[in-house]
RNA sequence: GCGAGCAUCGUCUAACGGUUAAGACAUCGGUUUGUGGUACCGAGAAUCAGGGUUCAAUUCCCUGUGCCCGCCCCA
C-alpha cells in the first residue's frame, strides 16, 4: 500500500471520527436503556421479570455493588494490612473458586443453619451438577487442604484467603449479597495458643487499620462428647419453656437447639438467660483449652468479654468460637468477624482427623469502619510529570517519549486525546504535578522537549536524550517533598 | 421472609395543581486558535414505570419497580 493510499484511509476515518458520532449514539444508548429498565420492571408481574434479550438494566442485581475509585484508596489499604499481617503470622495465600458442588458447603455447613436454609446461591450447570456460589470461605479452603494432601505440610498449616462470598439475604447496612471477606484458618494444631494467637491477628488486622474501639466476644461450644450433653440437657430445659418462646425456636428445638441461645426476641431473651451455659459443662479437656486462651488473653490485654450465648451460625464449630465488634461514636455495634475451632470438619469432609481454627473478617464492614473513623487509606504514587503535545506530528512522537520515561521509571500523566495546550495544562494542573513537558510542532522537528516548571513558571528546552536524565535531576531536587511523602505511605502500611 | 421511609440532570438541591422543570457542584468547549490554578461566556444533562383524579400532574391517589433503613440472620 502506497502512502498516499495509507493517509487517504487515515483521513476518511478521522473524518467520521470527527462526526461525533459515536458520542451520540453512546449517549442515546444511555438514555434507551435507562427508559427501557422501567417499564421492563414496570410490566413484570409477580417476582419474575421478563428477560428482554435488548433490554439492558443499567444496575447490578439486587445486593450487588460497584466498589467505586473513590472507595478503592481504602480497599488497597485493607489489602496491605491485610497481606502484611498474613505474612507476620506465616499465613499463605489460596484462593479457591467462587463455585463449588453445593454439597461441600450443605455438609460443612450444616442443614438447620439460615445460610445454608435460606441464603445460599444454589443451581445447575448444564452438565446436571447441582452447584452454589460460595457463602463463606472456609469450605473450599478445608476442601483444597484435602484434596491436594496439605496434611504431609508441617503444622500448623495456616493459609489465609480473600475473596468474594454471596449470601441471598435482604440487603441493608453493611450487608451485601455479594460481599468481600478476609479468611484466615490454621490446621493441623490444638494446642490454645493457636486460639490466643488468631484472636490476636484479628485484633492486629483491625487496630492496624486504625479501628480502635474493637472488642471480642467469645464462647465454647466444648466437644462432640460434651457439646451433646449439655445439647441434650438445653433441649430438656428449653422443652419445659417451650411455651414461652417464639415461633422460630420452637422450631430451632429440633433443627438447631443452640441458636435459641442467640435469638433477639425479648420473650426468648429471658428464657435464655436461666438457660445450662456451655461453658459451665464443659468436660475436663475443654474446659482448660478455654481456661488457657482466657490466660493468653489477659496476658496480651486484648479486650474481650465471655458471652456464654454466643454460638454462630454455622454448625461446624467445636470449642472457641469469637467474634470481633466495634462500638461506634452513638454505641452502636458493629460486627467486623468472626471464627472458631473446627477440629472435626476436616474429618466430616474426608479428610484425616485435624483439628483446625480459623477466622473471617468482612472486608466492606471493615471499609465503612475506616470511613467512620476517618482512617488513613492508601493512595499510591502520583505522576509529578505531564506530557502535552501540539500538532499530529509531535502527538505521533508523544507515545514513544511517554514509554521512554515510563520505562525510566518516570510516572506521566497525560491528556493526549485534548487538542489545545491551553485545556492541557488546565488537566496538568488538576493532577498536580511538578513539571510539564510540552512537544509542539517545532520540537517535535528539533528533537527537542521544552520543560516547564509548574510552580516557577519557567521552562527550558532539552534534546530528546537528554530529557530522561533532566527530568530525574528536577525531581530529585524537589526531593524534600517527594521523600516525606514516601515515608508516609510507609507509616501507613503499619 | 416481615415492617417502615424515600424516588427530579452524573451529584446535591428547587419548583401554591398551570415554569421553556430552576440553581449549585462536576463534565466538556470557548474568551483571536503555542502556555495552567482565578474570572467571564456557552453546551450537554433529569421528573422511575403504568394507570387514575383534573381543563391541567414533578406535585394528589392506586399499582408495580427500585433504593434505603430496621427485624430475622450474618460478615
Amino acid at each position: 500500500m502506497s502512502q498516499k493510499k495509507v493517509k487517504l484511509l487515515k483521513k476518511q476515518i478521522l473524518k467520521k471520527m470527527d462526526k461525533k458520532t459515536t458520542k451520540v449514539k453512546a449517549a442515546k444508548a444511555v438514555i434507551v436503556a435507562k427508559k427501557s429498565l422501567k417499564p421492563v420492571a414496570g410490566k413484570a408481574k409477580g417476582k419474575i421479570r421478563p428477560q428482554v434479550e435488548e433490554e439492558i438494566l443499567m444496575q447490578p442485581p439486587r445486593g450487588m455493588r460497584d466498589l467505586l475509585p473513590g472507595d478503592q484508596p481504602y480497599w488497597d489499604q485493607l489489602r496491605r494490612v491485610v497481606s502484611r499481617m498474613a505474612l507476620e503470622y506465616g499465613f499463605q495465600r489460596i484462593d479457591t473458586p467462587a463455585v463449588e458442588y453445593a454439597n461441600l458447603f450443605i455438609r460443612s455447613i450444616g442443614g438447620g443453619t439460615d445460610i445454608v436454609d435460606k441464603e445460599m446461591y444454589i443451581f445447575n450447570s448444564k452438565g446436571g451438577d447441582k452447584l452454589s456460589l460460595r457463602p463463606e470461605l472456609t469450605a473450599g479452603i478445608v476442601r483444597a487442604y484435602i484434596q491436594h494432601g496439605m496434611n504431609v505440610l508441617s503444622k500448623p498449616v495456616k493459609l489465609f484467603s480473600i475473596g468474594p462470598v454471596y449470601r441471598y439475604d435482604r440487603p441493608q447496612e453493611g450487608r451485601y449479597r455479594e460481599h468481600f471477606q478476609a479468611n484466615f484458618d490454621a490446621f493441623g494444631e490444638q494446642d490454645p495458643i493457636l486460639d490466643a494467637q488468631l484472636i490476636q491477628l484479628a485484633h492486629r488486622v483491625v487496630t492496624s487499620l486504625g479501628i480502635k474501639n474493637v472488642q471480642f466476644q467469645i464462647n465454647s461450644l466444648g466437644c462432640p462428647k460434651c457439646r451433646k450433653e449439655y445439647q441434650e440437657l438445653l433441649v430438656a430445659y428449653f422443652e419445659s419453656k417451650k411455651q414461652k418462646l417464639c415461633l422460630n425456636c420452637k422450631r430451632r428445638l429440633e433443627t438447631n437447639p443452640l441458636r435459641i441461645l442467640d435469638c433477639k426476641e425479648d420473650k426468648c431473651i429471658q428464657v435464655a438467660e436461666l438457660a445450662p451455659q456451655s461453658v459451665d459443662r464443659l468436660c475436663p479437656d475443654c474446659r482448660v483449652h478455654f481456661k488457657n486462651i482466657l490466660e493468653y488473653l489477659d496476658e496480651l490485654d486484648l479486650p474481650y468479654v465471655i458471652n456464654p450465648r454466643l454460638v454462630r451460625g454455622l454448625s461446624y464449630y467445636s470449642k472457641t468460637v469469637f467474634e470481633i465488634w466495634s462500638n461506634d461514636e452513638d454505641g452502636k455495634k458493629h460486627s467486623l468477624g468472626g471464627g472458631g475451632r473446627y477440629d472435626y470438619l476436616v474429618e466430616q469432609l474426608g479428610g484425616e482427623h485435624t483439628p483446625a481454627i480459623g477466622f473471617g473478617l468482612g472486608l466492606d464492614r471493615l471499609v465503612a469502619e475506616m470511613k467512620r473513623v476517618h482512617a488513613k487509606s492508601y493512595t499510591g504514587p502520583k505522576p509529578k510529570v505531564f506530557l502535552a503535545q501540539l500538532g499530529d506530528l509531535a502527538k505521533k512522537k508523544s507515545l514513544r517519549i511517554f514509554a521512554e520515561l515510563q520505562k525510566n521509571g518516570i510516572l506521566v500523566a497525560e491528556s493526549f486525546g485534548r487538542g489545545s495546550l491551553k485545556s492541557q495544562l488546565r488537566v496538568a494542573d488538576r493532577v498536580g504535578v511538578e513539571i510539564t513537558l510540552i512537544i509542539g510542532q517545532k520540537e517535535a522537528l528539533d528533537e527537542t522537549v521544552i520543560i516547564k516548571d509548574m510552580t516557577s513558571g519557567t521552562q527550558e528546552t532539552v534534546t530528546n536524550e537528554k530529557l530522561v536524565n533532566a527530568v530525574k535531576k528536577i525531581l530529585k531536587n524537589n526531593v524534600v517533598i517527594s521523600h516525606s511523602d514516601e515515608l508516609k505511605i510507609k507509616e501507613d502500611g503499619e
